[in-house]
RNA sequence: UCCUCGGUAGCUCAACAGGCAGAGCGGCCGGCUGUUAACCGGUUGGUUGUAGGUUCGAGUCCUACCCGAGGAGCCA
């Protein structure tokens, strides 16, 4: 046996005899030649079988392989550009080929499949090129996430996941037994953030939150990972700041970094290539004049009644949706009503039915990314935000404690992975972009 | 939870106005020295989502239920 390699180093072994570990993608045949286009998991390579240049065995085996089916083949590497694969133009003249194991009828065949029967299949269909392209571009981003932040002075804090109370209202909360007690599944690390900036002065949290919101749209999921920094002397304005270098990074590593998965997604990468600082930004009550001046103009009837809105109101998809097509990267919007956002958020000086939150919006109607505020610091006020939502005041006794302490004006945001990675990818549904989704009504594989 | 659409071979779909349940792909057998979701010939493959009902006759019409998709609301 050769020099085992990866496919994704195969430019360094023209030339040379190498073997490679992988699984059979796909085969055609013609004749005296078998095309196998293997992967390994880091790519794929066309292995060529020529029946001259094998043992009868070995073109059989060849000629017969199965879809998946397992196997370690040897061959010299040569430049070829008619080569399919990724990254393609280099294939295997084989001299040897060992099965594995030769596989089942495997239910995922080169055609088209529906959605249903491919989640069923979920945890056969992250093998095929797309899918394969989708979760290593994830992982990029999370890896681009934590570097960002690491290399800026921020440091991971972990945060629970069994909490005792509500982040933000009690109606989206999964409920777990904990020993005859209620608790219920993180939706949100940031009041425990709150208390670690206090200690580390710029902290973030990374992972799963989980929302019972009976959600059924391709920008949602119970299960899905949030980051979430928290800054101790920030206000909005450098939050906003932040957010905008730190989402420019993101992306502009994944361009860099995943160019070929990105091929494989056919993305237009000239609008990522465009994510740069500054984002415009707008205040709500400008959001709401824009809207009102796009449904003015719109001859759709079905559209203006879409994007009616008074104000006070949040924001449906519609109205980020034609809002984000004014602008030609993420778009902030700050300044919401302090009644559709949530209790700890800081009211506007001067506008107590405003806060000081901001919402960034993708471009190309992948909605919120990111949602994010700048946090009471005042004890007395806080309280008397807490009893005018009706919330618990003893649930929240800590959380009003970390404003007697050096209380000081802080901010904080949470950005959503599976819409960033659909985002970024530019594929239509965030459940394609974590391995086992976990949807309302899919919780198998 | 609401609205809309759908469920037929392993997969993707067709089946006129209620009248013999079909095609392509996949699988299997054979052919081909440059295939890219190859192509050519042959072959295999069905409890039409479930339960009732109407009818001489139901994939098709009616009722209920189950499952899925798209969207809304809610949200990241």
């Amino acid at each position: 046996m050769a020099n085992i390699i990866r496919i994704e180093n195969i430019a360094n072994h023209v030339g040379e005899e190498v073997t490679i570990q992988g699984w059979l993608y796909n085969r055609t045949g013609k004749g005296k030649l078998v095309f196998l286009q293997v992967r390994d998991g880091s790519g794929i390579v066309q292995a060529v079988v020529f029946r001259p240049s094998v043992s009868p065995e070995v073109f059989e085996a060849a000629d017969h392989l199965s879809q998946e089916s397992s196997l370690v083949v040897t061959g010299r590497v040569r430049a070829e550009g008619r080569a399919p694969g990724i990254p393609g133009g280099y294939e295997l003249d084989v001299s040897d080929l060992r099965v594995i194991q030769q596989a089942a009828d495997y239910p995922i065949t080169p055609k088209e499949h529906g959605i249903e029967f491919l989640m069923d299949h979920r945890h056969l269909w992250i093998r095929s090129r797309k899918q394969w392209a989708l979760l290593r571009i994830r992982a990029t981003v999370m890896r681009a996430i934590r570097s960002w932040l690491d290399s800026h002075g921020y440091l991971e804090v972990s945060t629970p996941i069994l909490t005792p109370a509500a982040g933000e209202g009690t109606t989206t909360l999964f409920e777990v037994d904990y020993f005859g007690e209620p608790v219920y599944l993180a939706q949100t690390g940031q009041l425990y953030n709150e208390a670690t900036i206090y200690a580390f002065g710029k902290v973030y949290c990374f992972g799963p939150t989980f929302r019972a919101e009976k959600s059924k749209t391709r920008r949602h999921l119970t299960e899905f990972w949030m980051v979430e920094p928290e800054v101790a002397f920030c206000d909005l304005e450098q939050l906003m700041e932040i957010e905008e270098q730190f989402v420019s990074y993101i992306v502009q590593t994944v361009l860099q970094e995943r160019k070929l998965e990105l091929a494989v997604l056919e993305r237009d990468t000239s609008a990522l290539e465009r994510v740069q600082p500054p984002f415009p930004r707008i205040s709500y009550d400008e959001a709401l004049d824009r809207l009102a001046a796009i449904r003015a103009a719109t001859p759709d009837p079905e559209l203006k009644e879409l994007l009616a809105i008074e104000w006070g109101s949040d924001f449906g998809s519609p109205h980020e949706t034609e809002l984000t097509k004014q602008f030609d990267r993420p778009l902030f919007v700050y300044g919401y009503p302090t009644a559709c956002k949530a209790f700890y958020m800081e009211p506007w000086p001067g506008r107590p039915e405003v806060c000081k939150s901001v919402d960034l919006l993708a471009p190309e109607g992948y909605g919120e990314i990111t949602g994010g505020s700048e946090r009471i610091s005042d004890p007395e006020l806080l309280l008397q935000r807490i009893h005018q939502e009706g919330l618990p005041e003893e649930a929240f006794r800590w959380y009003i404690d970390l404003r007697r302490y050096g209380s000081v004006p802080h901010s904080g945001f949470g950005l959503g992975v599976e819409r960033t990675v659909a985002w970024i990818a530019g594929i239509h549904h965030v459940r394609e972009t974590q391995p086992f989704p976990r949807t309302l009504g899919q919780v198998y594989p």
